[in-house]
DNA sequence: CTATATGCAAAACGTTTGCATCCCT
DNA sequence: AGGGATGCAAACGTTTTGCATATAG
């Protein structure tokens, strides 16, 4: 989904909802569906700086609450993955997907397995429940440049325990 | 592991380590390794008050410190699950299990799958990832008595983003 | 015009840390 | 005796909230 038509979401979501469409959700929103935070799962605070520099006067509490309301329409995803920030990813209706995070790098990959998701769901099952949703995320070492150097020389910077 | 076993196993690392058995730590590690909590993944905030309750004279800071020493010496393990808040489940090792989280009543079942498992690995080895560790949470809902009653009446006091 | 949204600052939250004191070893 | 451990309170980073003001519908 590309930044306009997530406006174009948003504006009917929010008509829906009868909320008021503002240029700061509007800019939020664009920012956030830019194309270079595609599969970056950006922090509020990365988002807000992002924000900030393209229209000075937004504040942080609107960032927040504008992250929320992607959400509330479905057009964010919140993910914890290794710190204790919340992460947010832009959410394609009936798509899922899991994390990679690289324990040297802390880069993160995303990946989708429908065999694993149906054995989630049979274990579910067999507990009596039924799934409503997951969150899986696989901790280990990646083979970027960057990161295959670094892994011999300096110690883990990321606690997946966070 | 008994309670008794633990502080002994916890003797053994603080020795080995250097560092001192004091009253705290016993006390502390006897509480998180009671019967009642094996199951019940407690937060620091819970353990502190059950700590307290036996001794008025512990502090907050004492709960996290050993909470966290408890981590290093492979007898707790910190967990992430359906709040903000750290919770704690005691280490069995070898031992991996995952979660399943009641979206009704907030319970945590546990569950473990060497079939999803083995498929994890698979798909990380597919991104010249080797796994070291993984999480993994299944959000539904369960059918325990106090839930499917309260599944009709109220909303879902559990966010599985959170 | 009115309800919703905003920006700011202050509060809240779970957690960590600095420091004087205490107490295992 | 001495280094680690403790309790307290203050600091921390992230997120939420109260409130006066601004603005969309």
């Amino acid at each position: 989904m590309t930044g306009e038509q997530a406006i174009e979401e948003l504006e009917r979501a929010l008509q829906r909802k009868g909320l008021k469409t503002t240029a700061q959700r509007r800019l939020i929103t664009e920012v956030f569906f830019d194309p270079q935070f595609r599969q970056d799962h950006p922090t509020v605070d990365t988002l807000y700086r992002q924000v900030k520099s393209r229209d000075q006067s937004v504040g942080f509490a609107t960032v927040y609450r504008t992250m929320k309301l992607l959400v509330e329409c479905g057009l964010a995803s919140p993910r914890q993955l290794h710190d204790n920030q919340t992460r947010y990813e832009p959410e394609s209706p009936g798509e899922h997907h899991d994390h990679l995070v690289c324990l040297d790098c802390g880069h993160i990959f995303e990946f989708e397995n429908e065999e694993i998701e149906a054995l989630q769901a049979r274990e579910a099952a067999r507990h009596g429940f039924v799934v409503a949703e997951h969150r899986m995320v696989l901790y280990g070492r990646c083979q970027r440049d960057p990161c295959e150097r670094r892994a011999a020389a300096t110690p883990a910077p990321v606690d997946p325990s966070a």
